[in-house]
DNA sequence: TTGTACGCGTTATCAA
DNA sequence: TTGATAACGCGTACAA
């Protein structure tokens, strides 16, 4: 964009004139549109290479109607869970030779929808993870932003979704604890607007029908490894035998107090988190947790992202399923 | 850029036909620059309210010359490291209404000058963040890409830089070790590529002078969680007495293997990491480490940005100096 | 195969 | 204060 060289950058008439052509000829062997003259292409060729002649992305943008680029918003960065899908979205869409622009509305909802609408309006798609907006900035957002791909945030609204299937993920870890014989379970939830919580809720509210004799307290604590720290004491003075962490990071963290405070894990107290983010398997205990396909995820969104861009109608709403994978910070209630 | 509800976008010219003015006075009341009649003005307004009219952010680009969005590239997008510079940089342009195009080039240096030149063309600076790309490369991207910041690459070239000091990071816990009487270290090294693992490597030599009798052993291992995990029994088989992990995931990797294996820590061995990522705290035992300045860091490339943007010369290299964080990992050096 | 001419949607200049 | 009109740099019908 910006030349700070003294001398502006070469463009598409420069090129056409040192080589003694039209510029529609230098566009020709610059895309390959269609077949030029042997001779010509390569004065073109050596003209481009004597400017160095690079054509302007932002030029070709306006011309042709599309950047080449989406935008990627998440509620925060920091969380391993949208580095992740960042991550394997990045890579998906660099292989198609997209680039990604990425939004942070640091866990304020209240920003997200400007957010993801000045991020859009740059790009061709917006992929718009777990927002917590209200209902109508969502419906703001679907009515102007398509194509787009939703993750996380369930509605009826006739858009591509991609979801972790979190009460089935609940589900998983509190049939494990139940076949431990645990009964008392304390569920450490997160922010009540996000809707990946409501659903882990469900889950809960699903287990306890299941297992008859099962009680579940529940209460709101956080999504960060601070969070799970600080309510460890709470923790203890319940009558839980078993917590199930609103995620690892929850997890991690009380694991760490409850390690400091002496607590026998999972002789005690059994932990589960849910994620399996890299840390997981490096917690002491080791933590139990269900593993879900972030990776992937980011890869199935890069693909829905192109059906979108080529007008193909959304299909199903896609719900991703985790697998439990057993460590050793859960074990048998205590007697 | 894309419109799928079959009618296209409004234009700025759409606009200028419905209210009965010209394109410039609609212009001027979008961009406030000059002063127009009050009535013209309302007129416009309601124009524009009628049909959704959202100015092209391409066009403008084109006309301006400036897209109003920085390329920051990193090696890692996994990377807690990375992860933390993006996000502080994020912030930063966020305030000032810039954008952030991301590129993350998997480890592989080879990709480096490509994603780099790619990224930045559609934007109006680069970050560069720790590339391992060999100097020619480096220089290649220095010619063409400025305005624009490099991150943890030491380079006598005239560009806007911003280091961590690794090689003060790496006295300081050497200094901690040594005081607390270990004489021999084994450093971890991460890829020997790497500029920051050369600057490591300094402060090793550095200790060794500023402490007779103090040797230490390097070994080359990785950067990742997994890579401190592997390496527990061949740091067992030496007979180094305290360890300084190449970053704070090697250490936590190797504090969580360790632990499996029943070794006390710092009773047996002391284990050391630097870049204090916020599992550092939560590890067990709780991780003695270098704080490094991340989001700081993130916040100063933004500083940095802004200079080179608006044609400011570059300030001389910014080298940022952990402070030690003492936690648990580390004891006197057993008798 | 090549060149001419126009369109992409804005902003900026210069008269009026 | 307003409106033509010319950039911005490229892609692409269309004609030659």
């Amino acid at each position: 964009m910006t030349d700070t060289r003294g001398t502006r950058a070469a463009t598409i008439g420069d090129v056409a004139r040192t080589a003694g052509v039209s510029r529609a000829t230098v566009s020709r062997v610059l895309n390959g549109r269609a077949s030029v003259d042997r001779a010509l292409a390569e004065r073109v060729e050596t003209a481009i290479a004597q400017l160095d002649y690079r054509p302007s992305e932002t030029a070709r943008n306006l011309s042709l109607g599309r950047t080449n680029t989406i935008a990627v918003v998440v509620p925060d960065l920091g969380n391993p869970m949208f580095q992740a899908i960042l991550h394997g979205v990045t890579l998906g869409a660099a292989e198609d030779g997209f680039q990604v622009l990425v939004g942070d509305t640091r866990e304020r909802p209240e920003l997200e929808r400007r957010a993801a609408l000045d991020a859009r309006r740059r790009c061709d798609a917006l992929l718009l993870c777990a927002p917590r907006m209200p209902d109508e900035d969502l419906a703001a957002v679907l009515a102007q932003a398509a194509p787009m791909v939703l993750i996380n945030r369930p509605t009826p609204a006739p858009v591509a979704q991609l979801a972790m299937d979190y009460r089935h993920a609940i589900g998983l870890v509190a049939d494990h604890l139940a076949g431990l014989g645990h009964r008392r379970l304390l569920y450490l939830g997160g922010p009540l607007s996000s809707a990946s919580n409501r659903l882990r809720l469900e889950g809960v509210a699903d287990a306890e029908k299941r297992h008859p004799g099962l009680v579940v307290q529940r209460q709101e604590v956080g999504a960060s490894l601070d969070a799970g720290s600080d309510i460890a004491d709470a923790v203890l003075r319940s009558d839980a035998t078993a917590v199930i962490a609103f995620n690892d990071l929850v997890a991690i963290g009380l694991l760490s107090r409850l390690d400091d405070l002496g607590v026998s894990v999972p002789g005690r107290l059994s932990v589960v988190g849910v994620d399996d983010i890299p840390f997981a398997r490096y917690s002491r205990p080791h933590l139990t947790t269900v593993s879900l396909p972030k990776d992937a995820l980011g890869t199935q969104a890069w693909a829905q992202l192109k059906d979108a861009m080529a007008g193909r109608p959304a299909a199903e709403p896609v719900w991703v399923e985790g697998t439990l994978v057993e460590r050793h910070s859960t074990g048998p209630a205590p007697a």
